[in-house]
RNA sequence: GGGCGAUUAGCUCAGUUGGCAGAGCACCUCGUUUACACCGAGGGGGCCGGGGGUUCGAGUCCCUCAUCGCCCA
């Protein structure tokens, strides 16, 4: 006998193990069926479950598990990417705890104790993944630093070096001045502080007593300034132009020069430029020929470029120095409060310094041309649709993408250079050094370039470099191209992007048909969660207090296309209570001997009500099917509620409880099967959602041997399953069940009363079906359908149903005046009703243009709520009568 | 500044090719009927952000304004 209530923890901890030992996530290259494959987004490694994820691997592991029952071979593949930066923090603030650092250290030990970590720690987010009840294929699990995958970023490296598409340059980069690493623009967040806007007065060397006035944010760079621009257009300034500046403090000679990057509109209309310091300066000086003048070093402390003064200074201590200095030199014109934009890192949190150095490039912009080609011609699609736009525009506008790291946990770079700097890009040391011994003629000393890849670079490679690449395997021959990759709008520049680069570039297809992108879940008030506000939501709390199948069911229903989720958690409560009834559901049809039967078939069903749920059950797996097959989870989830709780518990558990106790065998015996076999089908359709609860009521309702759900096929109906007759009798029944009791509720009889039940001006098919489930009448309006016709003058419970007015004589307990109220309110709003539809079929312009099936469903509609408000009319008439 | 999205019941949100405005939660009333009080029955609650337009007809399509959110500069 099932308990009360659904106890999920125990669940849940003993059903997954049953399904890993089963095989059932397994993919199987061997096997004759259509694969269906999605890879998953790698967690990094650090990382421990977020909502995020929770919502993220829910929905795949939906897509999944439904796959999987439509008799796919799914290949869900697993892995975790390794995170250089994160990863790196972690570990050397382990070391620093200890009293150690890094450098003490040294490369090669570092790198062992990484590893050392991550055999340790690198486990927690696919354990919890566990506990999400997520279903990839764990045997197949990667690494973005396993073997195999670091031998295709080699051979990805040297093939593009030697396409030309990788190369070394010195451009401007992202560097963090603390952890000594160049980073990507997408790792930089902007940050918005409160700064001041300093205006420095400038001499023009050639006009003794002229100024110009540049407005900065960093007044420190201008040690570094190596000119000045004014717009073109600006007459305030036109005579300037290719005249000089003496540059305060230094003393240095610096032209000023016209370029339409300086607006008039802001500050002085001048602006100072420091090339080798800002981006947008570096493409005016560029466009100018200015000179790039580095005044920073790594550690972003002014180097020997500057006044000795000034050297060795930190940028902050740097700026107080300029400014202190400028007051003194009356140079220091004015001081605004400024909100600005502050480049930060957004792993480490240091705010980066744009600083001129030797990397590695990636040329992104050819690999991105045929990334937009293939969502142009639609070989693979983003849904929802609108997110295509967001990829177009980041990757037409797309820079060269920097992809060494000063870091050492990561892929090394495969590039050794000789002593006269020469570079040999190559898959092994070997190779490097007979490639050297070819060109020096000699045997010669190498030395490895430092620097690892981006982790990117890696995940880039996932959706070919997890099945073998650069071994032609058959997992890659089956695998590949992938159906869907799901993930977050936050996402797309990152990962999908990139593999859309590399997986075109390497395979010549599109790693994935299908791009499904969800939304962020924020709080309940729609701010984004975060430490720092304290608003985040532990989904592995929220699995400890409600459930996974109710956290699960929760992400699956809030799943809105194109939708931010703000998350309540009375909705996941909402959840928890529907797990509940579901349970509670099962527990009844136990108690009741509903039990399934061999060779079940629907369409031999004898009895309405079972042929009306019958019909209900493959209608709702018609639309959950449709909703999945179009990533639309909240309509999968919603309709799923809405037939359990709404119809399968509410009615038609309700509808048979008399046939379940009562003398009939053979109509007992025909609802206990379609009770069990109805209670099996939800249990099927609802397993991709909520895996736990399904499996166990599956295994509660079949025994030892019908085998897992999880294995299960998903339902699929004749279209002549369904029985329209019998939908339509008892949607009769439970609307007329309905109006009973809301009558009842209104005129506030007491609950509990039997009242005769007569009907009045009935059409025979409303007396049939009376007749028919006088039963239902009974228990659940509580009313006794009596023959004979009701006394004219009664006072009485009036009711219009479809095809009869029902009478429900009260003798004295009615309140007249109260019901004759309660009719006329209904005759009203009926009124309205008509003389809308009346209005719209009175209208010469809607009958010529509206199409036909529209004016005819008005003039039924017209004709069925006139034929009511006559009915209502005639009751209200009958009791004004008394 | 550029782009995307949102605005529908107190709250969180659905609403398909334009054709009857919906759900869950919250709220109110009633209910200890042997699956379930994590329950059952009933109910109230809406200028679909404002304004214009297209149309026989607009929550839905177009324009515009307002407010909010996100991304990019």
């Amino acid at each position: 006998m099932l308990s009360k209530t659904f106890e999920a923890s125990e669940v849940e901890a003993r059903w997954y193990p049953v399904w890993e030992a089963s095989g059932a996530f397994a993919a199987d290259p061997e096997s004759a069926r259509t694969p269906f494959t999605i890879m998953m987004p790698p967690p990094n490694v650090t990382g421990s479950l977020h909502m995020g994820h929770a919502l993220t691997f829910t929905l795949q592991d939906v897509l999944v598990r439904y796959q999987r029952m439509r008799g796919r071979d799914v290949l869900w593949q697993p892995g975790t990417d390794h995170a250089g930066i994160a990863t790196e923090i972690v570990v050397a603030s382990q070391i620093d705890e200890e009293g150690g650092s890094k450098r003490d250290l040294g490369r090669e030990r570092f790198v062992e104790r990484v590893w050392r970590w991550k055999e340790q720690s690198g486990g927690t987010i696919t354990r919890q993944l566990r506990r999400l009840g997520a279903s990839p294929d764990w045997s197949r699990e990667r690494f973005t630093m396993d073997p195999g995958l670091a031998a295709a970023v080699r051979r990805v490296f040297v093939a593009l070096y030697r396409e030309g598409l990788v190369y070394r340059d010195k451009r401007l980069v992202n560097w963090d001045p603390e952890m000594h690493t160049v980073i990507s623009d997408l790792e930089v967040e902007s940050r918005e502080t409160k700064g001041s806007l300093w205006h420095i007065r400038y001499p023009v060397e050639e006009l003794p007593g002229r100024f110009i006035t540049v407005a900065t944010t960093r007044p420190e760079t201008m040690l570094g300034d190596t000119g000045v621009a004014v717009h073109p257009d600006d007459a305030r300034y036109a005579d300037l132009v290719g005249k000089h500046i003496r540059l305060p403090l230094i003393g240095r000679l610096i032209p000023i020069v016209a370029d339409e990057y300086a607006d008039p509109e802001t500050g002085s209309g001048a602006v100072k430029i420091t090339p080798a310091h800002d981006f947008n300066d570096f493409e005016v000086g560029r466009r100018h020929g200015l000179a790039l003048l580095n005044i920073f070093d790594a550690d972003a402390r002014l180097n020997d470029a500057v006044p000795e003064r000034y050297r060795g200074l930190d940028r902050f201590a740097a700026r107080e120095k300029v400014l202190a200095d400028l007051e003194a030199a009356g140079r220091l014109d004015r001081i605004d409060d400024h909100v600005l934009m502050v480049p930060h890192h957004d792993r480490s949190g240091v705010v980066i310094e744009p600083w001129l150095t030797d990397q590695w490039f990636c040329d992104a912009r050819v690999l991105a041309a045929p990334a937009i080609a293939a969502v142009e011609d639609g070989r693979t699609r983003f849904v929802p649709r609108q997110w295509e736009n967001t990829f177009f525009d980041w990757l037409r506008n797309i820079q060269p993408w920097c992809i060494s790291r000063q870091l050492w946990w990561g892929h090394q770079i495969p590039a050794w250079y000789g002593p006269d700097g020469d570079v040999f890009v190559a898959e092994s040391g070997d190779e490097a050094i007979a490639a050297a011994t070819a060109k020096y003629e000699h045997p010669v000393e190498l030395h490895r370039d430092e620097d690892v890849l981006d982790t990117w670079f890696s995940s880039a490679l996932w959706p070919f470099s997890t099945l073998g690449w650069p071994q032609q395997t058959p997992e890659l021959a089956r695998y590949y191209p992938g159906d869907v990759l799901i993930t977050g709008f936050d996402i797309i520049f990152f990962w999908v992007a990139r593999m859309m680069m590399m997986g075109l570039h390497f395979m010549k297809k599109v790693p994935f048909c299908t791009v499904y992108i969800h939304a962020l879940v924020r709080d309940e008030r729609g701010q984004k969660m975060s430490k720092s506000r304290g608003n985040i939501i532990d989904p592995l709390e929220l699995i400890d207090r409600y459930g996974c199948d109710a956290l699960r069911f929760t992400m699956a229903a809030l799943a809105a296309p194109g939708r931010d989720i703000k998350l309540a958690e009375s909705r996941i409560e909402g959840y928890r209570n529907f797990a509940t009834k579901l349970w509670n559901a099962a527990r009844y049809a136990q108690i009741n001997g509903c039990l399934p039967t061999g060779g079940f078939a629907p369409e031999a069903l004898q009895l309405t009500v079972n042929r009306w749920i019958a019909t209900a059950v493959a209608d709702c797996a018609a639309a959950v099917t449709k909703s999945l097959d179009t990533y639309r989870f909240d309509e999968a989830a919603g309709r799923l509620y809405q037939f359990v709780w709404g119809t399968f518990c509410d009615w038609y558990l309700e509808f048979t409880k008399p046939i379940l106790q009562g003398d009939d065998a053979q109509a007992r015996r025909e609802t206990q099967a379609t009770t069990a076999w109805v209670l099996g089908q939800i249990l099927h359709l609802l397993h991709p959602i909520v895996p736990f609860i399904t499996e166990e009521l599956w295994r509660n309702l079949t025994g030892d041997n019908a085998g897992l759900l999880i294995s299960a096929r998903w339902p699929e109906f004749a279209p002549t399953a369904s029985d329209r007759d019998a939908a339509a009798e008892m949607e009769w029944v439970v609307a007329g069940i309905s109006a009973i009791r809301a009558a009842r509720a209104e005129m506030n009889v007491p609950p509990a009363a039997r009242i005769p039940l007569l009907v009045r001006d009935a059409e025979s098919i409303a007396r049939e079906r009376l007749e028919r489930h006088r039963d239902h009448f009974m228990r659940l309006a509580r009313v006794e359908p009596e023959a004979g016709s009701p006394l004219a003058s009664s006072s009485a419970l009036q009711i219009v149903v479809e095809g009869a007015t029902l009478i429900l004589p009260l003798g004295g307990v009615v309140d007249l005046a109260r019901e004759k109220a309660r009719l006329a309110k209904e005759i009203g709003r009926l009124d309205g009703e008509i003389a809308k539809i009346a209005a719209k079929l009175g209208n010469p312009q809607f009958l010529a243009k509206a199409k036909p099936e529209v004016v005819e469903d008005q003039r039924e509609r017209e004709a069925d709520t006139s034929r009511d408000r006559d009915r209502l009319k005639a009751a209200y008439d009958r009791l004004a009568a008394i």
